[in-house]
DNA sequence: ATTATGGATTGGAGCGCTCCCACAATAGGG
DNA sequence: CCCTATTGTGGGAGCGCTCCAATCCATAAT
């Protein structure tokens, strides 16, 4: 038994127009007759047809999600899968479908482009590593509306934005380590152009600038933010001679790839060297020995995100705001840092 | 510049119906018609409109991906986003999009029929613990194909499905504990109403079988699948004094749970009990000490999901074949099994 | 009672496509 | 060379909706 807005209308003994404005709550309709339409909308279960709606021009209630990552293993990656289960959870509930990209730019080149082309979202949700200035200026350009997560700075672009305090995030965990007694703390970063890089390696100056402590560049490691990468660089460390008592790893696995060296040298933690790491994804805790490391709160980045995508859809709020919204992250002490 | 049917039509100097038998590659085209259309084609940058498309009776272009978990981290839980990320890529690949569904029962108790109702999808990927048989009687009502990951038994349905090989992944694991010597295996089971449960619990019959080992109901633990309930079950067998020296569990976090216990008791792992656990999740490889544990590919299991389903659209398949895809596991052995 | 006024309501046009039938062009057989 | 098959092509109808004049109907003001 399918129902249209006719058949609907029929019923009801009013035009088509009338029902569209009752299921669209549109103002302009009497509320005895708005009332009588309604009824028999429920008693028919009457769901307007997405495809024609938004062939018409209206909405296609959709939100597209979209992951820049260059790693096959995007989901993996990190914390999207944990952004991505808040993001699908808060569109349910606001009574849009989820569409899931994934854009690696080895494969498809143009993959993303088609989220312009297509047309199947009404919004776009946007994570990931390898966004580039260009990719928003077209979905700008093909007023699809988006909100990022995390944040970046590009030249000729206003965009809103929902991001954790990275500097904060930092910022309590050199802090923690300071407050352990260590003195001279290696700064693990991953890729240093990125936004948030910056934001946490401020954090980690700020941090010792205040135990009265100046930034020794010897203990600075940029590279790749890979396990293996870390792995190799803090045994550089050990080759050259430095000398450090705490580590703090821009990621989880950075901190695992530095544990596992300081483990072959034998040294031990955490009373020679304290080792916090950043994200805290579910093996950190299981690691041995559990590990320290800064939480991010991934259900309300996705949550925020979703909010501040459906005020811009509803109008309440301009696309290129340009709003940030911050959400703090939380330091886990586990026994890289503490013995228990 | 947005073009339609029509404009493509006039600038190849044909009809709208033409056009469209070009874009679908559907007969009854005269070849240099073709080429020169699909030419314009080229040049023009033209892409069709989906919702139109569907609306006239064609296809929407969108793969369903449904998860049903009760658990809000359904995501996060066992395999599913890595699934997922293979459904992804593979439905990029072959054009499609991916719309992402989960069901918590809990919740919207008929979310799950949104997907019906809104007529959204061409085909459906149904994931997840708390697949009802209604369920896919609606859906096969809604004529809407779909394929199962994870396979099932139900009475009134015939459906197609990819699952892994829970019976001989079952098998190497308690093959390989019985070939340390081990002899009194634990079997930590998750619900073992599930057709999955059963087929490991098979595995694990018949290899103890093959050994001359009889099952002792005594060693075979069931219950909800999950950490904190391994952990109490585990400390269970100790107060009973059940003796036991080897555990092998149905999921790699019960395994974790199972350790805990192990290590409160501080026994001997791998000497005195030997531990193996199901899914290889991130963590297992970083657990102290490294878990060995069954290796699900994931990658091929939502590859042939897609595939399936594609063969189904394309009506190379029945949709209500009940054809059965097993992929293969392979025992990952780590240090809870054999001493590095 | 009559007209202005503004909100409620109607229904046509059109979104871009697929489906399908009618017709045109071509090829084959007598 | 004409008549019939066959293949190729054109375009109307319609999918279910939104948008937007045009029209209708109350009510209040004259």
């Amino acid at each position: 038994m399918k129902h249209t807005l006719e058949s609907i209308a029929e019923l009801a003994g009013v035009s088509r127009g009338t029902v569209s404005r009752v299921v669209n709550q549109l103002p302009g309709v009497k509320p005895q007759v708005r009332q009588k339409v309604q009824e028999i909308i429920e008693q028919t279960g009457y769901v307007p047809h997405p495809q024609a709606r938004s062939l018409a021009g209206g909405a296609t209630g959709n939100i597209g999600v979209i992951a820049f990552s260059d790693n096959p293993d995007y989901l993996t990656h990190h914390i999207f899968y944990e952004v991505l289960q808040a993001i699908q959870a808060e569109t349910a509930a606001n009574d849009y479908d989820l569409l899931l990209f994934a854009n690696r730019s080895t494969a498809d080149k143009d993959y993303w482009k088609r989220i312009g082309t297509r047309r199947k979202v009404d919004g776009l949700i946007i994570m990931g590593e390898h966004i580039q200035e260009e990719h928003l200026l077209y979905f700008r350009q093909q007023q699809i509306p988006f909100v990022l997560i995390g944040k970046r700075a590009y030249n000729k672009l206003s965009y809103s934005c929902v991001t954790s305090d990275y500097y904060s995030g930092a910022r309590q965990a050199v802090e923690h380590l300071l407050g352990l007694g260590k003195r001279r703390i290696v700064y693990i970063n991953g890729l240093p152009d990125m936004y948030h890089e910056q934001a946490r390696y401020s954090g980690y100056c700020d941090a010792l600038a205040e135990a009265g402590i100046d930034v020794d560049q010897a203990l600075i490691i940029e590279g790749e933010a890979k396990q293996e990468i870390a792995r190799v660089q803090v045994q550089a460390l050990f080759e050259r001679g430095v000398l450090f008592d705490g580590i703090f790893a821009a990621n989880d696995l950075m901190a695992f790839g530095a544990l596992e060296v300081l483990a072959q040298h034998q040294v031990e933690v955490p009373n020679k060297v304290a080792v916090a790491g950043y994200d805290d994804i579910q093996a950190a805790a299981y690691y041995a020995p559990p590990l320290t490391t800064v939480r991010q709160d991934k259900r309300r980045l996705g949550e925020e995100a979703m909010n501040m995508l459906i005020a811009i859809l509803r109008g309440q709020l301009e696309p290129d705001a340009g709003v940030t919204t911050v959400i703090e992250s939380d330091l886990i002490i586990r026994q890289t840092t503490v013995k228990s």
